[in-house]
DNA sequence: TATAAGCTTAGAGTTGGCTCTAAGGTCAAT
DNA sequence: ATTGACCTTAGAGCCAACTCTAAGCTTATA
């Protein structure tokens, strides 16, 4: 059994950040002291630890909610909805991807055109491209939002 | 002259977005009517399209207000800032990209090693890797901050 | 002149994921 | 017995960039 400072040792997240877990129903203590002191069973550390490699892979709070829920009752869900989180998470990702990729061509292509000297920026292309709008790839997709 | 919802239906920005940056210091409607209504002139209408533009590229919105302090006395600023301002944002979106693509290749692993079928999660790979927290590649960089 | 569309303001709400505070109770060590 | 580290809670605050509301004033059209 370990007191929440303890878990946080090991599992790398804050004892504000397990609380907070807790709050929106990821971690759990099965056991508390009669003062209240939260205490952690294995199975809670496991769990614990589950839910800090989900995050660290990139998973909302939301997406671990439901692996979660999958996990504790293997039996009646299938190997689909733990796809279908995972790819839902990818497409997402990609599309950051391809609108940062956007915005780096974008700037890459401004910061070739001007030296960056010394120089005073009366004549600067990139001040230039930005009153002339020529920007040319903007990006379109300006929300994070997927259906 | 340009009352603010024309200005609006000009840049795209929406009404409330003008007046959220003109709080901010970044459009400001150089004359206003009688009753308080805001015009807009040439100048007026030029700024708030370079905002625009580049808000489009991905600049947030303190870059912004740098970059039109540089193109409202471009004899007393260098290129050296503008190009400053520009490689710092590509950083920032370099760094981003390289997040999200550890992000990628792991939810590609996780998604090939799964087939995804309708059979039950009890031996699913996915929900073994995040128990058994072997997924290699996670992200160490978890905020967005810089110096 | 009446109706509707459009304008004004200050300020609150949204999103997601924390992060911290205040005010107090508990526990181990000296 | 007293320090000091740790624990508890509810709830506020933070970040960026909006987004919206309420309540009231103005303007254009019929
Ligand atoms: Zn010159
Ligand atoms: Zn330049
Ligand atoms: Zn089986
Ligand atoms: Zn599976």
């Amino acid at each position: 059994m370990l007191k929440i400072s303890e878990l946080a040792a090991q599992t790398g997240l804050s004892a504000h950040t397990i609380r907070f877990y807790e709050k929106h129903g990821l971690i759990s203590a099965s056991e508390r002291s009669e003062a209240g002191y939260r205490y952690y069973s294995d199975a809670d550390i496991r769990r614990a630890e589950f839910v800090k490699t989900a995050r660290n892979i990139g998973f909302s709070l939301d997406d671990i909610g439901q692996l979660l829920s999958i996990r504790l009752d293997k039996d009646s869900h299938s190997c689909q909805e733990v796809t279908d989180i995972t790819q839902h998470k990818l497409d997402e990702v990609n599309g950051k991807i391809a609108e940062l990729k956007i915005m780096q061509q974008t700037l890459q292509r401004l910061l070739d055109s001007c030296g960056g000297g010394p120089e005073d920026a009366t004549h600067c292309s990139i001040i230039e491209a930005l009153e002339e709008g020529d920007v040319a790839s903007t990006v379109s997709a300006r929300n994070g939002g997927h259906s």
